[in-house]
DNA sequence: AGGCGATGGATTGCATACGAAATGGGCCTC
DNA sequence: GAGGCCCATTTCGTATGCAATCCATCGCCT
């Protein structure tokens, strides 16, 4: 009766389900190439569904589809880091007055287990990125507003691949004492102050993690670039 | 040399373009079914490039893709429609920001020249609906934040569907007379008047187009749904 | 010896083919 | 005469195959 594979929605969708994940745990990392055939290969399905997948991903900005010359991962610039977080600043605004004084009980419960979670987790370096990440698509969520909903998770995917791109290796690029604050301050429905520490969360991600470092960021930057160019991986 | 078929990007590309514009021009209305064969026959390609446009069109919301019952033109729900133009409102918002005080010459020039085809437009309903989308659009484009752009183009679409909807037939959903005030404001750099005249704006459409004649589109709506219930189309 | 054009392998672009699910109509039964 | 079941048709889901493109390498000509 159940299908053998990896849950609902059809196995273009498990494909897709399986490459963002990849992409996210940072398996697969900004510029790898993804070619359709080793792909299908193997995950066992055809060039078919790995291309649909890609068109997805590509329409969530994730990967880059370059005619004729195959799929990478997405490797955002520095500037569009810096714009996608503008853009990202304005729709948790909304998330935030949309949420403060709102929130119910079970949903509380839920929030403070989850930061419970990120406080716990300080070793693995890739799982607080994703912890951190999963706190602001789980926030959205709670506003049942479906096309904000989509940016937010979309928004929050990117700045994952842009974090691993440029930032700090050591840095708490999502401080989660500030999320904490944040929750309660929602609880209290001080909306005022929620929208100010939502945008001070944000805007420290983008200059403690993004700029401070505009040296070495760049070093990096270019040195990945031209490692690629010479078949380095 | 040059490629025979409407403009670059590959026929995927232009299958793409094709059904978003007949869904924009409402020659295709919410509801309708988009069998894969037909408009493949129709357009001239195969079922493979029609498919991979209907997953294009569904990730921005235009189209609703139902397993193994083919697709149909999205038809948001009323409450969707609320969420969309709130969302719409906190990016709409953040170009505003950007844009007030900081616009070339040029690029008033545009836009004042957009508006004057509006103001020469008040005959044909639908593209007046589409003009008013392109000035949003258009002031979009002008930020230069890549996100903010598709985001931005996305809602506006959607936004289209949702007025051929639930919008009043004879209401100017988006005056003109608005558009150039906002215009003129933006250029004086007056920041926090452009962002009240923008949500104005966006509001305006919300309650003139949608809400008051609420009994009439719940209507519409219930009877909608439970006509899809019984399989009526 | 160095640059330039040809050639071969790998990979994408697109179409077609086949199996599976849903939909609608006809027939049989009650 | 009405209702339900079964089959045919239609449309989707997926795999596979062929042509076009690109990239790298090698050979050739200057």
């Amino acid at each position: 009766m159940t299908k053998k594979a990896g849950s609902a929605g059809g196995r273009a969708h498990a494909v897709h389900r399986a490459l963002k994940r990849a992409i996210l745990d940072q398996a697969l990392t900004p510029g790898s190439k993804l070619p359709e055939d080793s792909i299908g290969e193997r995950l066992g399905v055809s060039r078919t569904l790995v291309r649909e997948a890609l068109v997805r991903l590509s329409s969530e900005g994730l990967v880059e589809l370059r005619p004729n010359k195959g799929a990478v991962v997405a490797r955002p610039t520095l500037e569009e880091g810096r714009n996608l977080f503008l853009t990202r600043m304005a729709l948790e605004r909304l998330v935030v007055e949309t949420l403060s004084g709102k929130l119910a009980e079970p949903q509380i419960a839920r929030l403070s287990d989850h930061i419970a979670t990120e406080e716990a987790t300080t070793k693995d370096h890739a799982a607080s990125i994703r912890l951190a990440g999963e706190f602001h698509t789980l926030l959205a969520q709670m506003t049942e507003n479906e096309s904000l909903i989509r940016y937010i998770n979309e928004l929050v995917a990117r700045s994952s691949l842009i974090l691993t791109l440029y930032g700090r290796p050591h840095s708490s690029e999502c401080a989660v004492s500030e999320h904490r604050e944040l929750l309660e301050t929602l609880m209290a429905g001080k909306t005022g102050r929620a929208i100010e520490l939502m945008a001070h969360h944000l805007e420290s991600i983008t200059t403690r993690a993004l700029l401070p470092s505009e040296d070495r960021v760049n070093i990096q930057d270019v040195l990945l670039t031209y490692a690629m160019a010479e078949g380095l991986g």
